[in-house]
DNA sequence: ATGCTGTGTATATGCTATATATACACTTAA
DNA sequence: TTAAGTGTATATATAGCATATACACAGCAT
């Protein structure tokens, strides 16, 4: 299958990334990982509603995954009405699905700072050095601290 | 195991619990959980430095979870230099733990707001919105949205 | 010393989610 | 009709989580 990848991207070098390349080694599954990917194309509109998302075969082969990780990753985002697929046609971005993913960001955001503060909380930081932080990684967001999450399966 | 277990609290029935309740539905796995709940204990000053923990034994009965997963958790925890365990002795507090745990708080808190952060721009929140958001959690931190983790073995 | 009772330790086993390869079914257009 | 694209379904391997059971060490009462 990879063989055959590379084979097409001999004649097509050069195209755009469709999502940014995943890892097991990363924080989340696979899956997750990519449902996180395709929510954020969407919700900064790369994604418009109606159009056709990368096939389960060409993503798999852009991410080095197999096929069923990305079929698990189109039935998570089909649940959440975001996407939704027709068998022998493709998988579209449904009508209302820039909203609901943007509703589904904003809702994480908000759990992880309620889980961030009762962290910081616990740790004896007062509101004022709560705050501090909040302000300083406002201003450098590249420091990408990425958060490891919680569960683990990093095979 | 677990009979003796209610007929030993037949006999101590008022004693505090040492941490709170767990539960294979909450989000992270048992021994995270009470990973998690032996940090916030030292950190919160509530088990000091050359204080015992909990016996496996103990413990596990209290959780109604089995004692290697409290064998897990301290081992854990000892990996992160915040208690040490003596075969025969028991389990203590380090004489650095109550610094290490909170500092790994804090780390935490400060990655779950970049996390945050990210997200919510990803949304298409503006840094106003941002800020707003958490002055409004921090006044009511009652409103505890349990962030879901990532990764699951929700059994 | 001896044995009892507490502590932590080690080994082997069942279960479940993740990720996979392979084969199947549907849709469109040549 | 057939070819080439799409999504679908079944069976399998792996790794982490959680467990029961049996073992080893420390302190203390006898």
């Amino acid at each position: 299958m990879y063989m055959l990848y590379i084979h097409l991207m001999a004649h097509a070098p050069h195209k755009r990334l469709i999502l940014r390349p995943i890892s097991p080694a990363a924080p989340g599954t696979l899956y997750q990982q990519i449902v996180d990917g395709v929510k954020r194309e969407i919700s900064e509109g790369r994604l418009a509603p109606g159009a056709p998302l990368p096939s389960f075969r060409a993503l798999a082969e852009e991410l080095l995954v197999s096929l069923i990780t990305v079929k698990r990753a189109y039935e998570e985002l089909e649940r959440e009405g975001i996407i939704y697929r027709k068998q022998g046609l493709g998988t579209f971005v449904s009508e209302e699905g820039t909203a609901r993913s943007r509703e589904a960001k904003r809702a994480q955001a908000a759990s992880l700072i309620a889980e961030a503060l009762r962290e910081g909380r616990e740790a004896g930081m007062t509101e004022e050095e709560l705050l501090k932080l909040v302000h300083r990684l406002l201003d450098q967001p590249a420091t990408s601290t990425k958060h490891a999450g919680r569960r683990g399966n990093p095979f």
